[in-house]
RNA sequence: GUGUGAUUGGUGAAGUGGUUAACACGCCGGAUUGUGGCUCCGGUAUGCAAGGGUUCGAUCCCCUUAUCGCACCCCA
């Protein structure tokens, strides 16, 4: 047997609905804010992501999807979003548009090379945002707002937005000199990791997990000390904005990100389910993004919201409660072989119309046509035999309420839409089987 | 990339180095020869992830591979 691909999966049955209703929501959610739906290639140059996510971080260090296509080209399936929209922002030349700033949205597939494992996969979804040429704090706040909002919206309470600032590169330059004459007598004390990321990226060893508790980290400077006039400023109102927004966060100046493209402002949200908590959401501000790829000198900031994770938390805490069930208005059963081509017209004519009717296939007994019936949900039974054929009619049954009828060809569709209309007005969608309808 | 546990019908699973792989649900059929949800009866894996090895004999022991789960790294 062929197995699927390693940290992949097939989405179907209730996780598919839950998948389109969360789509829905999304979408509804961005035409609020309006923001522009965008859709870029699965793969991209590998180039684009070397220079946009950075060669220093464990993404392209070590998790990419690298091919050569036939005509000898390096090619990389994304990692992420903001790359590629960044460099279809700069090849449209969107920063042209008068509408300015320029927002967009999407929720498309990424390829990470990891070993999978619970909320991680190699192929999965991510929702995301980018807002082009602004540097207001106040898009940073309505950044910030979006994935709150969409939480929100589904009913997912227990969360936690952590902020931060990384500053402007003169920020970091200092910073990252004051911690490493911080750490330079201590990192002995600290785990091997730490000891590796002492040369390679000192920063990261404030986000450790194994040392986090340790009083070397605890008394480490913090990055928000040094924030230059500018920055400080910046993150001043951001937080001030949020205040506005009614938004809770916590400063957290441990905070600093995977990719190498963000500058001052970055966040995460995290959620905590039954005591296991999981980011589910991250982003800041990439100022430098658009010039480093070629493009004008362009102010930006996004974020991107990890789908499989919130589907996860909408599985755990069962909020999918209200999404509807697959329903059906007609069953159409042809008993015999010679009723099967009045059958499939008939079940034809019925979806032209609209309604939603599906047919016995199977040339089954009645007794388990009945029961099909039920397993589909479906609201009228329709039984096509030798009488039927032989004196032109057909037997129709409200699942329901039990009462059958005998029509003639040209009365089902009336009988049906004042059925099913009544049924719409009168049935509080009971789930009260013995429930009798009115007529 | 490292460590660790798992993989048995449509589903949940029990189980054993030796001829019929438990049990439950589901499904199909019948009792009721054209009427569902209850009941009763019957049927339902030539197979125990794939390949190789040990053995007289392997679903069970060993090796390899694949996939899944969990943790680390890192991240959404």
């Amino acid at each position: 047997m062929i197995n699927k691909p390693k940290g992949t999966y097939d989405l179907y049955g209730k996780d598919a609905k839950v998948f389109l209703y969360l789509e829905d929501v999304i979408k509804t959610l961005m035409d609020s804010y309006n923001y522009e739906y965008i859709k870029t290639p699965v793969f991209e140059q590998s180039n684009l992501f070397h220079r946009g996510v950075g060669p220093s971080s464990d993404i392209i260090r070590k998790e990419t999807y690298d091919f050569i296509d036939r005509g000898d080209r390096n090619m990389t399936l994304r990692p992420e979003g903001t790359a590629s929209i960044v460099r279809s922002y700069i090849e449209n030349k969107f920063y042209a548009n008068n509408i300015s700033p320029q927002k967009f949205w999407y929720i498309d597939k990424m390829y990470r090379y990891e070993r999978p494992q619970k909320g991680r996969l190699r192929e999965f979804f991510q929702f995301g945002c980018e807002a082009f040429d602004s540097d207001s704090p106040m898009l940073d706040a309505e950044i910030i707002s979006i994935p709150v909002s969409l939480l929100e919206r589904l009913g997912i309470t227990n969360i936690k937005v952590r902020i931060n600032s990384l500053g402007d590169e003169q920020t970091r330059k200092s910073y990252k000199e004051a911690l490493v004459n911080y750490l330079n007598e201590k990192i002995d004390d600290l785990c091997s990791d730490c000891k590796d990321r002492f040369t390679k990226n000192p920063l990261r060893i404030l986000d450790c997990k194994i040392d986090k508790d340790s009083p070397i980290i605890k008394n480490a400077p913090k990055i928000t000390d040094y924030l230059t006039d500018s920055s400080k400023e910046h993150f001043d109102e951001v937080l001030e904005y949020l205040n506005d927004l009614e938004i809770n966060y916590e400063v957290d100046p441990y905070i600093i990100r995977g990719l190498d493209y963000y500058t001052d402002t970055v966040f995460e949200i995290e959620a905590t389910i039954n005591d296991e908590s999981m980011i589910i959401c991250g982003g800041g501000r990439y100022d430098k993004l658009v010039e480093d790829l070629e493009g004008p000198q362009t102010k930006a900031i996004g974020f991107a919201v990890g789908i499989e994770r919130i589907m996860s938390i909408i599985d755990t805490l069962k909020l999918d409660e209200d999404i509807p069930k697959n329903e059906l208005d007609t069953f159409v059963v042809p008993l015999t072989k010679q009723a099967n081509h009045f059958a499939l017209s008939l079940n034809q004519a019925l979806r032209l119309v609209g309604l939603s009717s599906e047919l016995d296939y199977k040339q089954r007994s009645i007794k388990s046509c009945f029961k099909q019936a039920e397993l589909l949900n479906a609201k009228f039974i329709i039984l096509i035999g030798e009488d039927e054929i032989k004196n032109d009619y057909v037997t129709i049954k409200n699942l329901s309420t039990k009462e059958e009828k005998q029509l003639k060809n040209h009365e089902i569709l009336e009988y049906l839409f004042e059925q099913l209309d009544s049924d719409e007005e009168h049935c509080c969608s009971c789930h009260n089987k013995d429930h009798k309808h009115e007529n």
